[in-house]
DNA sequence: TAGATTGTTAATCGATTAACAATC
DNA sequence: TAGATTGTTAATCGATTAACAATC
């Protein structure tokens, strides 16, 4: 469990919520001086009570009578999410997925510095995708090895996700952002965050269907 | 909200979890005749009352004593979902994600039928990915009029996301996948579903660092 | 029949919202 | 000073888990 500013566990909920705070605060900056936590609720269609809870989490961050400063809470929470620190993130298959990703600007953006694909087909073995090197999967365990690696972002079809994710684990990755569509098997405390892409659009569209 | 098999109102974590049920009733198709909701809760790491009342929002489709059948359960959730009705999606934004969910196959094999794909830029317009054509975005309005559109995936700048997804609704389209990052302004009520990568890498960095 | 396991209701847990003293 | 608004605790709401009668 992870603790907030004195030592109280930080819902996984309000984790997940941190980034998107910092997006709001973002946004906000430039267009306003300080916002209130009633302001913001309306703006992210949330509670004040939510706004100021969840922020309590990581300090004291606002002012009675004034409310939270736009400019410094983009500055903590950048801190907090460690927008300025560079993170090492390889990404395991070189496909539609991770080929996008590759190119993704906002990733870079966001303080990732993309070291490396890794594929099985030989054909793509040296090519460059945005200056990134496409290597082949079995150099993936020496490469961790010489290299300090902090996310892997797998891509790569379901059948062989939790084989690339055992290496990924045993070869000391921190952290994996896992598109291939299958849960991967990976003791309870190690970070995963999932995007599936297909869950969500068949969820979207039952909810359609359930709106007629 | 959506009701249920006696009108009783399911809960919207439950809709989100029901394809992640679909792929594991899929995957088990083959492996096993049948599965009790133990066995089932352990290899989704949920509990047996989970899965049970999960189900049960929409039928009775375990039998006493036995559990529920493998075959059965796939095709069920397979007609919840609506996997074997073509459903019509477009594509705005032909940018890295846009191409790379264009080629997605995965997406043509849950049902979903790419109709064409929708860019602003003057050279793309014509262009064919997967035998997807880009139309030029100003084309989108009369192209919503004269095709029956179910749902729109949104894979533009966040600047303009919300001007697109204005267009989108005055002209019908029934939700939306959201990839640009920002929230869509939309009615409380309209299908929205999100997937925000740097939310998602954000979050995890979070974790990562915090676990040290 | 006896054991297994469902669907459902009741109990518990956790997350959200409301209330309010503190204070800028 | 008076009004605004915070951070936090208490109350409420909703989701998860436990318990169990029904029954295959």
């Amino acid at each position: 469990m992870i603790k907030g500013k004195d030592g109280s566990n930080i819902p996984k909920v309000v984790i997940e919520r941190i980034p998107r705070y910092y997006r709001y605060f973002d946004w906000l900056d430039g267009q306003a001086e300080k916002i209130s936590s009633k302001k913001l609720g309306e703006l992210m269609d949330t509670s004040a009570s939510q706004v100021r809870l969840d922020l309590s989490y990581f300090g004291d961050f606002g002012q009675q009578g004034y409310g939270y400063n736009v400019k410094k809470l983009k500055r903590e929470l950048g801190n907090i999410l460690d927008i300025n620190t560079k993170k090492q993130v390889i990404i395991i298959g070189a496909g539609n997925i991770g080929r996008a990703l590759t190119r993704f600007n906002a990733i870079k953006e966001a303080g990732f510095d993309l070291m490396a694909l890794f594929d099985v087909k030989p054909i793509l073995i040296g090519e460059r995708i945005s200056d990134v090197e496409i290597h082949h999967i079995e150099e993936l365990p020496s490469y961790l090895d010489t290299h300090e690696i902090s996310i892997a972002v797998l891509a790569v079809p379901k059948q062989v996700a939790n084989d690339v994710a055992r290496v990924l684990l045993e070869h000391g990755v921190k952290g994996i952002l896992n598109f291939s569509r299958t849960d991967l098997e990976v003791p309870k405390e190690f970070p995963i965050e999932n995007i599936h892409i297909i869950d969500k659009i068949l969820a979207l569209a039952f909810i359609i269907k359930s709106n007629v």
